[in-house]
DNA sequence: CTTAAATAGAACGGGTCCGAAACGATCAGG
DNA sequence: CCTGATCGTTTCGGACCCGTTCTATTTAAG
């Protein structure tokens, strides 16, 4: 279990993975869009629009918008729900999936790397 | 010092900070705002808009406007080099040094929170 | 059937950020 | 001096994101 962090090895590993997600520019999410493909993979479905705006406490068309461009990127996928056709469910993708995954061996890699 | 981190933990650990910096929407900084702010104040100074282009991997312009945006907000400071009077110098604030502070207190109190 | 509520999305005006290119200021060498 | 290199900034056109407001579709209630 993880043991204490002191202040400096949590600003350290928090300056580290983000030094990594800039350097390999491959997602270049926002703060928001990294919190909804996190909300996506690690909580339990379903997810829908309202749902998660209530969660990061925005506004609706934000997170249509990140959306669209998460879709765009494969990160997720949109359906309507076949039983309330009102409402929109996101699913997770093999390329979601993976940049998720990626993003927690880098958090692992630089939380070994910490020092003393 | 940190024992191993389980992937689970590692991305919940990322996921609730995440979450928290979106709803406390009092940042609001990109991931490369984020990553000049850690690196100004973790590293050893002096920081130039040129070091910080090379060590993020980023053009000197995308640099120069999130400092831009930082000062404005009062998370860091310009001052001209003496030595040489084509460099500036960033330098730290007392604004700036309590908002990494904070950060640091959110990582620690959101790892210190992890599941077994 | 009609009406009201709920849900996601589209339209709009404003703001921010991007990289490429050009610019001014400064230094170093001859 | 002059010339070239270096450094930070500005400008430019384009892309993206914001919240507010409005619309379309669907469901539920009367």
């Amino acid at each position: 279990m993880p043991v204490e962090l002191r202040p400096t090895q949590a600003l350290r590993l928090w300056h580290d993975v983000t030094l990594d997600l800039v350097r390999d520019g491959e997602h270049d999410l926002s703060a928001r869009q990294m919190a909804v493909l996190l909300t996506v993979y690690l909580e339990m479905p379903p997810h829908t629009v309202r749902g998660l705006a209530a969660k990061l406490g925005v506004t609706k068309p934000a997170i249509t918008r990140a959306l669209d461009t998460m879709g765009r990127l494969g990160l997720v996928s949109r359906h309507r729900d076949a039983k309330d056709r009102r409402n929109v469910v996101i699913q997770r993708t093999v390329a979601g999936a993976l940049a998720v995954e990626r993003l927690g061996d880098v958090v692992i890699a630089r939380h070994k790397e910490l020092p003393l």
